[in-house]
DNA sequence: CATAGATCCTGTATGC
DNA sequence: TGCATACAGGATCTAT
């Protein structure tokens, strides 16, 4: 699953299915599902068994379930189970005897008479770890693999203003800046769409050619349609993308213009065009939305650098 | 250093 | 029907 949305989704699933339970055992069906966890899976597992989960917490579209110390089940150890779903990752709480999955990548048990928690993934661009919590220098916690994500802008520790001068300073087209999880994190290909196409802004203006306001509005409506999904349980076009339970969000009947190619602008009734954007597709209004005059951002003069 | 492109996978949809 | 191609909610590595 993807985006912030899907992924805070699925965070609230867990927070309430798997917090405080201790794990009784840990399986990992494919090494890749586990490949950014350098000492390999036989001590991902040996990390695991017998903790306890403290809770689950998100950055951006990282999860991590922070585990307590073996028989301490009130203090917050230095470590957590680390998730990314990539394109097609789902967690999810099943009884035990329910089938496995095609895809299932890793199974945790639990010392309790409760359901399981599955990591299935179809094509493994997702994948979990377990890694040290460090300090974020605010009086919270993130775990290694996650300290060069920028908070998103959903966290109320988000800095408006860092943002703005960030995206000003960059040179390239402002969708890319969107995507760009060290500027702000969360954001995907959907709501970037969305959120440019409320701000009425095309995604390959140079950003650093927008001014302050054009950025803080753009910002602005980034959470709006990030909140709105959020409320309607996120963006489901099919079964892939499920919170833990297994079950489909509807944000996608509210898409003004990701995957409305043809489709009329909700706006001005323009044909909604799609144009290939980094192996992918872009979305927008050629009405509402301007194209750049002339092209792509400009590097600095040589003699500047 | 900062940016753009290629790459890792599996599945579905579409066209010839 | 069979086969080829395009495309998919992402991050990371590499080349420039």
């Amino acid at each position: 699953m993807p985006e912030l949305p899907e992924v805070e989704v699925v965070r609230r699933g867990l927070d309430t299915w798997v917090r405080s339970r201790t794990i009784r055992d840990v399986e990992v069906l494919h090494s890749r599902a586990v490949r950014r966890h350098e000492a390999g899976s036989t001590d991902f597992s040996a990390r695991i068994v017998g903790r306890t989960v403290a809770g689950a917490s998100r950055r951006g579209k990282y999860l991590w379930l922070p585990l307590t110390e073996p028989g301490k089940a009130d203090h917050v150890a230095g470590s957590a189970i680390v998730g990314h779903l990539g394109m097609s990752g789902q967690l999810l709480i099943e009884p035990e005897e329910a089938p496995d999955e095609r895809h299932l990548r890793v199974r945790f048990r639990f010392d309790d008479a409760g359901p399981e928690l599955r990591f299935v993934d179809q094509r493994t661009f997702g994948g979990l770890a377990v890694a040290d919590l460090l300090d974020d220098g605010a009086g919270g916690l993130v775990p290694s693999p996650v300290a060069h994500i920028a908070r998103d802008p959903l966290d109320p520790g988000f800095e408006d203003a860092v943002f703005v001068s960030r995206v000003r300073a960059k040179d390239s087209g402002i969708k890319r800046v969107l995507l760009d999880q060290t500027v702000a994190s969360g954001v995907g290909n959907i709501y970037a769409d969305e959120a440019l196409w409320r701000a009425r802004i095309h995604g390959e203006r140079p950003s650093s050619r927008l001014t302050s306001p054009q950025v803080n509005e753009l910002l602005a409506h980034v959470r709006d349609v990030m909140e709105a999904a959020l409320a309607q349980g996120g963006t489901s076009f099919d079964a892939l993308y499920v919170n833990v339970n297994g079950q489909s969000g509807y944000f996608d009947r509210s898409l003004a213009a990701y995957g409305q190619e043809g489709l009329p602008c909700p706006r001005c009734g323009t044909p909604i065009r799609r144009v290939a954007f980094m192996n992918r597709s872009s979305y927008f209004c050629p009405q509402c939305q301007r194209p750049p005059r002339g092209r792509a951002p400009q590097g600095r003069p040589a003699a500047e650098r």
